[in-house]
DNA sequence: CACAATTATGAGCAAACATTCAGGTCTTGC
DNA sequence: GCAAGACCTGAATGTTTGCTCATAATTGTG
């Protein structure tokens, strides 16, 4: 929280297996830590001594503590790419209902890991630029897709595509996220039944 | 000299009408402040800033930071409780539509006063288990007038309507938070539109 | 006016925190 | 087996922040 300028020292390079070894363990350990207490509370220091290093070498490996929730948020959001991205090549021409499903069941899936962690990143992201823009530029891509996709449709019959596109992608992501990591987390086979039934009859009219 | 004991006591009594002013210049400007920067960045000595007061002034109100949010947090709730209210009590025997568009309606219009802010409260709510406990109860009371709502309804044609009315109160209160507060706003009629809309085809099959 | 109760002030304290650095230990390559 | 560099350590530093306290100003009352 320095207001001077940013001293951009570089991330190390691992070099050796037991370099890469300690990286890995000091994201396991902030995935932990910062879906248990959240991002503030969430301490560089606790997370190296859950990572059973110290607080310098966790230093080694980030610039700051931002620069790892900014690189578990990147791999989350890379994995939900790739998904995306799985699912759009494999079935264009299905029912819709089925690409509501395929969607969803990528969604749930991709959050039984750490569900916690996902509220966390998603709510309390810092708000580095090239993240937040990453973000925005995923939600924006996806909107657009299904909204050509709601346009096209045979099935569909909805008249403002660009909102009802919106709606479906933010119910979606939100829903997801919430139900997943609540107290008394739902049956996420329930919640994919109810969650695409939901949204086909919603285009389907 | 006079030896007061009455120090102890954190939060003081009101007794003068420019007391009552500066409470309610700190809520105002806290709400502000929230709502700007998060909880987090979101100072006690900001709030005092904004407040015209000095920092001082703001612990005779308020025993710490936590209280102010609660604060905020607990109006919030006691205005959507009442809106949730009067809504069960004005339609009960109508098409389903209708009640969820009342409570959509309802649901958006006590948003759009301070949007940022009440997305602050929801996600980087405080840990007081009181508070925690108001919201928990109020959520577990609304799904269960749903479910009730749905079971008897004849227009719906849902299974699992437990599963459904946690989806649905979920969604609703999610997406309207995150719509609303976006950061290019959607339209709040259509919004209100087409949810209702998704609602109504969901649970009418 | 007097004088007590209430309200306001803001410099400063203590704790928590992110981050640094001077100096260790371990691996690798020769 | 021995440098050189990769990797690790953790007390120390500087900053931020929630909050206190001694004191001052304002208001109510007789």
């Amino acid at each position: 929280m320095t207001p001077d300028q940013r001293r951009i020292q570089p991330r190390k390079q691992p070099r050796q297996v037991r370099a890469e070894l300690t990286r890995q363990r000091i994201l396991t350990a902030a995935a932990h830590v910062f879906g248990e207490h959240g991002y503030a509370a969430g301490t560089t220091n606790r997370i190296a001594e859950r990572a059973g290093i110290s607080i310098g070498s966790l230093y080694q490996y980030f610039p700051n503590k931002d620069a790892i929730l900014a690189e578990l948020l990147v791999r989350h959001l890379d994995d939900g790419a790739a998904i995306a991205e799985r699912v759009q090549r494999e079935v264009l021409p299905g029912p819709i209902e089925e690409v509501f499903r395929l969607f969803v069941h990528g969604a749930i899936e991709s959050h039984l890991d750490e569900p916690r962690l996902l509220r966390v990143l998603l709510e309390q992201a810092p708000k580095s630029t090239d993240v937040l823009e990453k973000v925005e530029r995923m939600k924006t891509h996806l909107v657009g897709y299904l909204r050509a996709l709601l346009d096209e449709h045979p099935e569909v019959r909805i008249a403002d595509t660009e909102t009802a596109a919106r709606l479906i992608v933010t119910t979606a992501e939100l829903v997801i996220h919430q139900l997943v990591a609540d107290h008394e987390p739902v049956d996420t086979g329930r919640l994919e039944d109810e969650m695409v039934a939901m949204l086909t009859r919603y285009v389907k009219g």
